[in-house]
DNA sequence: ATATTCGTTGAATTTGATTCATTTAATGTG
DNA sequence: CACATTAAATGAATCAAATTCAACGAATAT
């Protein structure tokens, strides 16, 4: 990966690096709304144009901010030969909470903020929309399920994801909302038993007896 | 109510619906950000500063624009003698989520963003903090269903309620992140017959037979 | 008839994001 | 090594939009 960096572009990404541990802890802190350019540049040590060096609006500094990647979440939570669904799933919502939950309140809002429209993107140069209600990941989960023989092969496997991740953007709204009295964290159990597990059950084959 | 208004105070009710239904019109059709402050007085046909005569703020002027009461909406939903449990919690689910869907994705989109984090606001002169994920009217359906004997007394209201809420704020985040592909309203049946309804099955009273 | 109050006005102010011409220094080249 | 080229940094200037406010005029109250 970093082949061989000139000192310059090593640089580079130590200013970036600054920038978004500036933002990082100011967004934290303050909120995205009280937080000025200004702000991070001088806490970063920088000049107020060199952010706008690395990232074209201040929004777009947000999405640095939370560096999980709950897909990869999905894979370590199927990789897991002893534990059943319900397991799995568990742990897949409770690191999905609480990873959000690490990354600060003021960010985790910034972030919806930012995402309840598409924003265009550019890919390869080309124009694309990006959606950011994403649930391939707890699909993932449920179908890896399907392949272990613990679900049914014919359950509505988008549907029930797509409910699954909703319930998990709801709590995360409810702990913004609540301004953190609300933890999806700490719901993450209940929220299994109370509302996941029944909801699959009726696709979780009957084992041999 | 309206019991004698001066011509002055009749006026300004205008003058305000006037703002009202200009950023009504004008938000649905470029967003919030893409609206100005003068865009609004503009099309309303009064002065800048006429809008600061009915609004604190720019975004205050959001709350207005879904009037929906979801609290009644629950009682209309009790209120339904010949209906079951699950039945009214359709209608309660099928209603929020259309109400919603009906004032539009632009306004959806800036209330959640205005609610994100809890407001301060005057009550009575007293400043409150108001918290603006409410499940109590998911709560009061639920409550019904005790009330009538169709639920077990024994189970978990508020994780329920709360939870089912999530669900409904979760469908609204997937519908405005998505551009409105994710409709919530199409996919409230499937929402009861796939959670909602085994969730609280197993407080589902069983009827003498 | 006069004083007071209230809503209206739009220009002035303010704030903060974004741009850009200029500078600085590193890298590449003969 | 000198020189040309390029990437990155700078911060003052620009711009946009929200918000304020002093002055105005019509309605209401006395």
């Amino acid at each position: 990966m970093a082949d061989k960096m000139t000192n310059r572009q090593l640089a580079a990404q130590q200013t970036r690096k600054k920038i978004i541990n500036a933002a990082k802890a100011l967004i934290a802190e303050k909120g995205f709304e009280n937080t000025s350019i200004d702000d991070i540049a001088k806490k970063a040590g920088v000049s107020t144009g060199s952010f706008y060096t690395y990232f074209k609006k201040k929004e777009d500094v947000v999405e640095e901010l939370n560096k999980t990647d709950f897909y990869r979440l999905a894979e370590i939570a199927n990789a897991m030969e002893d534990k059943d669904l319900t397991e799995r799933l568990r742990f897949y919502c409770r690191n999905f909470l609480g990873n959000i939950e690490n990354t600060g309140i003021e960010i985790c809002r910034q972030w919806i903020k930012n995402n309840l429209s598409p924003n265009d993107m550019l890919l390869g140069g080309e124009e694309i929309t990006k959606y950011r209600y994403d649930y391939r990941a707890v699909k993932a989960v449920l179908s890896e399920g399907v392949r272990r023989g613990e679900l049914e092969n014919n359950l509505p496997l988008d549907e029930l994801a797509l409910f699954i991740n909703a319930q998990l953007y709801g709590l995360m709204v409810a702990w913004c909302m609540t301004d953190g009295e609300v933890k999806g964290s700490d719901k993450t159990d209940a929220l299994c038993d109370t509302v996941i597990r029944p909801a699959i059950s009726p696709y979780i084959k009957k084992t041999n007896f």
